[in-house]
DNA sequence: CGACTTGGTTGCTTGATGCAACCTTGTGTG
DNA sequence: CACACAAGGTTGCATCAAGCAACCAAGTCG
């Protein structure tokens, strides 16, 4: 959706922000990474519009960053999930995720904070579980409410059942 | 400039993105960071458009992420810098950097490649050194051009001395 | 004395975004 | 059986930000 190419570049963060640096993408990844999967979930969790939610998730679908299954025929309703791909934009999530706990934090201390599900330890900012010392992917960690989780204003936390 | 904040988000991804998650203000911070340090050496290796890249260094700059240092006087001349704010986004840029690497591969690999100072080890994607295992940080590191460099059309490579 | 450099600002146009309304297929409810 | 409601969109319109080009100002070079 960007209408515009970065020329010249051949950087890999241009190229990566080319196709994930838009102002919902990442947000969206997080939303199915955490097991928000359809549509209208997505939808109400970020206040994105609908049409724009549309495009971006056509948008991450072509760029085999996400992937659509039908859960139901008749009528048709679909989820969301992330491909491997999807999945590997873990790490950079991890570290804007601590980036922003450390430089904007909510009053209460960070909202969310991300636990190994091996050990239960804490995952650094390098995506490092921080009692066992193991370097993580998505797969091994799952996201739980940290001491801020409160302040959420008025909307339920999200499903957080990190589907394997 | 995101004309709308994102509502009810407690997550500090949001709040990240609010911040740097814009078209231009992650490639305007890497730029800095390997070196670019002045307002037309900038625009010229991005493309940007002046008036645009002028409002993004204030944004930046009121967010405390980059810092401006007059170098000369009569007539007034700046550089850019990097906060400690700007230079803790390095996890983000290593973790963005490698997924683009990975999977928008330029046609000869990877156009930068990060190594440690210390022991000249290549840098991973959590911004590890894969020879001696340290967990690095911006100033541990330094760009280098790496294989698919040569694909850089015409522009020549950004000084990279990463002073300090 | 005119051209060039750096570091911008101003105005105009275009294109992406937000918002609201509508559509389609099916299910629940009285 | 009629009506409302849910999921998952699409369409149309208004607005706001981005791109582009021109201009400005202070100083320096030939």
């Amino acid at each position: 959706m960007l209408h515009r190419d970065y020329p010249g570049q051949a950087c890999s963060i241009a190229r990566s922000l080319e196709v994930i640096g838009e102002r919902w993408s990442l947000l969206i990844v997080r939303d199915v990474m955490n097991g928000n999967r359809r549509f209208s979930g997505i939808q109400a969790s970020l206040g994105i519009a609908r049409n724009v939610l549309s495009a971006r998730l056509q948008r991450l679908i072509d760029e085999d960053i996400i992937e659509r299954r039908a859960y139901q025929e008749s009528p048709p309703r679909y989820e969301y999930f992330l491909t491997e791909k999807g999945l590997d934009l873990w790490p950079a999530l991890m570290a804007l995720m601590h980036w922003g706990d450390r430089y904007n934090p909510g009053p209460e201390g960070p909202p969310m904070v991300v636990v190994h599900k091996g050990c239960g330890g804490v995952v650094s900012d390098r995506g490092i579980c921080e009692s066992c010392g193991q370097i993580l992917t998505a797969r091994d960690a799952r996201a739980a409410p940290g001491p801020g989780a409160a302040v959420y204003d008025g909307l339920p936390f999200s499903p957080f059942a990190a589907r394997r």
